[in-house]
DNA sequence: CGTTGCTTTGATGCCCGTCAATGATTGTGG
DNA sequence: CCACAATCATTGACGGGCATCAAAGCAACG
């Protein structure tokens, strides 16, 4: 548990980067108009657990682990988001997990009150929203497949396949692993020791690559998608 | 994986019972006008993982489970509904999980495109329909945690504390467990001998009572609560 | 009253957690 | 630039919690 608040969030006024722009055709380019650069550093935390939840934020670059924390230590990442993401999207009066930065990361950060007019007033809006929201619905409920009912092995594969599939990155590509070890245990459900035995055993196969700790290649993308669908 | 598909459905007029209607001060009494009243069989499929999302449901009574299958038949169930709760809402064209009646069930069912146009043209059907999304996806990471970082007798008895707070249920009290033993194990992620030594476990502990199967009478809560956060 | 489906209990083993030590990498101050 | 500390990753030994396999108990129903 390290800590290093810089307390920054700096504010700017906001031009989202074009790259972001087009991901959408939806109504959420109407936010542009209202929103506010914001920055934070490695590890600071974004907003916690509890905290009335004033503001929203919408990724520009950097990553950010969503956990909740048990009363005797105990951690469960809910959920890892990057450039493009939303955050803090829930309509409920305060922040139900804490959000922290595990690389550098800016982000336009929105008034939850001024999101709450845009959609009065504009249905593309609303339906962004909305989903938003079930997206990350959608996602949540495919890692309550993961954790309740994927062996060790499987759960590690899932996960390497899944920032695959977001980087875009095809067969024998390599995926750049942000987060440490100890965050993909607490996403898997697992312990750091049953991840690095899981990733040592997969490149004693041959599947994977391991250059370095924030890079894993994919050496058979073939095989590792028959092991995440239990078929070894 | 029995079956019993009475292809009911019948439909009928609306009339939300009383019951249900002083729970939500929002704008859901508004869908009252634009729902049909249809009735499911225990075992019932009510709509499949997959399926067209046309139709979105309000619960009046019985219990719907919400399944997860693997290729393989690992089944996860991601939440069980009861009376009043909502079913169907996200905002995706099909259907992210298999929705089954546990008992009889009745609901008044929606036209999605109804609903949209209601959401459309009012601000408190609009905010209520995100509240429903952002409950579930609380619902759903709190689930997180406890699949991937509570022991076997800490799921099963978060598991009987939740049923106990839904119905209000004090200490020394009696709750309705209306689904059976493998219910239980796949929305707990574990298997159905597990889930029956560790309702034993706590009933030889006497922080429990077993009259029947589908009825639990808490002895302890005080005790319980001690479980469920982890300092036992 | 036998059948059927669900629940409970028992025996056994393995997957993964725990504890511990070593290696690798990064950052810092002399 | 190197020495050292701090952090993170990896590997090993070992045990326990939960899954698996198997059989017996129990309640609802025709």
């Amino acid at each position: 548990m390290s800590i290093a608040v810089r307390s920054v969030s700096s504010a700017e006024p906001i031009a989202l980067p074009p790259s972001l722009q087009p991901k959408l055709d939806d109504g959420l380019n109407a936010l542009s108009a209202i929103g506010t650069v914001v920055r934070f550093g490695r590890n600071e935390t974004i907003f916690s657990d509890g905290d009335d939840a004033s503001y929203s934020y919408r990724l520009i670059s950097g990553t950010v682990r969503l956990c909740k924390l048990m009363s005797d230590g105990r951690r469960q990442i809910a959920e890892f988001l990057g450039a493009g993401n939303f955050l803090g999207f829930e309509w409920l009066e305060t922040h139900a997990f804490t959000a922290e930065a595990l690389t550098d990361v800016v982000a336009v950060r929105y008034v939850r009150r001024h999101l709450d007019r845009l959609g009065d007033e504009r249905g593309d809006v609303r339906r962004s929203l909305m989903a938003v929201l079930s997206h990350d619905l959608w996602a949540a409920q495919n890692h309550l497949v993961m954790l309740g009912r994927q062996s060790a092995r499987e759960r590690v594969v899932s996960f390497l396949l899944a920032l695959a599939e977001r980087s875009g990155t095809k067969d024998g590509g390599t995926i750049e692993v942000p987060m440490g070890r100890q965050d993909i245990a607490d996403y898997l459900g697992l312990t750091i020791e049953t991840v690095c035995r899981t990733i040592s055993d997969l490149k004693r196969m041959r599947l994977i690559g391991v250059p370095n700790r924030t890079q894993i290649s994919l050496t058979n993308l073939e095989k590792l998608r028959e092991i995440a669908e239990g078929d070894l």
